[in-house]
DNA sequence: CAGAAAAATGAATGAGTATTCATTCATACT
DNA sequence: AGTATGAATGAATACTCATTCATTTTTCTG
């Protein structure tokens, strides 16, 4: 028990290790060859490991693609209570590192899209993706939502609600990736975000410079 | 060669016509069970014929989908146009027409939306796919981007560009695409399009009156 | 109507792949 | 060191499914 801390050396820590290190491999393996041309023995070899080793781990297939989303739903939901956490206060802030994140290199990515695309085409025939998916769109949701209502409060603007704004917002960023993924050559993140910011100049002018102007 | 013409029943016909018929049910089939989860004997069953058929028509499965790909964009394109030209004239009502025809019921369904999401998600491993999405998405940007610039001159719009708003524009309704296939229970064709009218009403002042006012 | 050509069938084939499991290897405890 | 326990291997298995093709059915033509 000794050593079983020492440097994250335990049982149960190098198991969770090992389960990452496959998810990892699972999301190289879609983006380069989609759902459908994935293999269990590509994730063992993208991982370096042996035939067996994804039912070791994940006793099917179908257990873990199903992982496999949940993680990166986790990862990006991590990203956004982060970038909420730094705007700290100014709901305006707020707002604004969300857009930001949603066209930065961390998430925009076509390697990343390439993955959520490939879940967001099976959503309809298993219910399990849709679930996962439809969580946190409904979290993403609800929290710009609400920051679009504090906006609107602070700023007493009539001409719109929050609804329209955060279903603006939400699917703005949404189709940007399509974008990214389809056109990742003409593709550009300052143009993606200029494009978010001519929306919210415009409809909350009292919170939002327009680009050119500092 | 007389009764050749006879309410369509020639042979190149004929086979034109069983050839559409196992498209439309490849779209089925994939809105029911993925790309990946769609086999030949589920395409054939689903038509009402049998096993080799796709084989004798197609070739391959892979040919049949990326001729379904190719339908689905041409039929998409073709709701386009008439779209476009039903609103002759007047770039803000062409404009207007594509926001409405995004979010129509004849495009905006799940069933249809789990097809293009389908094959977005093979996009990354498939140049063929991203080739004939990319070819249906730039078209789709160059009209808009060109109604943008008509309206922005027209109205001497002095803090938006015609690339900004036609990108914010097109993202705005891949992304409600989005939710209407992962939420479709909350999905609203309404408001959808309200949120689409507070960035046209904010943006164009001008052409465009808030939804609220006559 | 006869014969030819095209279309359709569906059983058989074989390539590919998820899953199993007997065996080997590594590590932790006494 | 010696043993037990968990981790990993990879060959064998069982199964799915795209594709083929010999045969049958339908449709056209003279």
């Amino acid at each position: 028990m000794a050593q079983a801390q020492k440097m994250g050396g335990g049982r149960a820590e190098a198991r969770a290790k090992r389960r990452q290190q496959l998810i990892d491999a699972t999301m190289k393996c879609i983006a380069r060859k989609g759902i459908g041309g994935m293999t269990l023995a590509d994730v063992a070899g993208e991982a370096g490991l042996s035939q067996g080793i994804v039912n070791l781990h994940f006793e099917s297939k179908d257990n873990l693609l199903r992982e496999t989303l949940e993680a990166l739903a986790g990862e990006y939901r991590a990203q956004f209570e982060r970038a909420i956490g730094r705007a700290d206060g100014s709901p305006a802030a707020g707002l604004l590192a969300l857009m930001e994140l949603d066209v930065s290199p961390g998430i925009c990515q076509p390697a990343k899209l390439a993955v959520w695309f490939a879940f967001w085409g099976e959503v309809k025939s298993r219910p399990t993706y849709r679930k996962i998916c439809d969580e946190i769109d409904s979290y993403y949701d609800d929290v710009v939502k609400g920051l679009c209502s504090d906006i609107i409060a602070d700023g007493a603007y009539q001409h719109v609600t929050a609804n329209q704004a955060a279903m603006a917002l939400t699917s703005m960023t949404n189709g940007l990736w399509l974008s990214c993924l389809v056109s990742p050559q003409e593709w550009n993140r300052h143009e993606a975000l200029d494009a978010v910011k001519s929306y919210l100049t415009h409809v909350f002018p009292k919170h939002f410079r327009s680009p050119g102007e500092s």
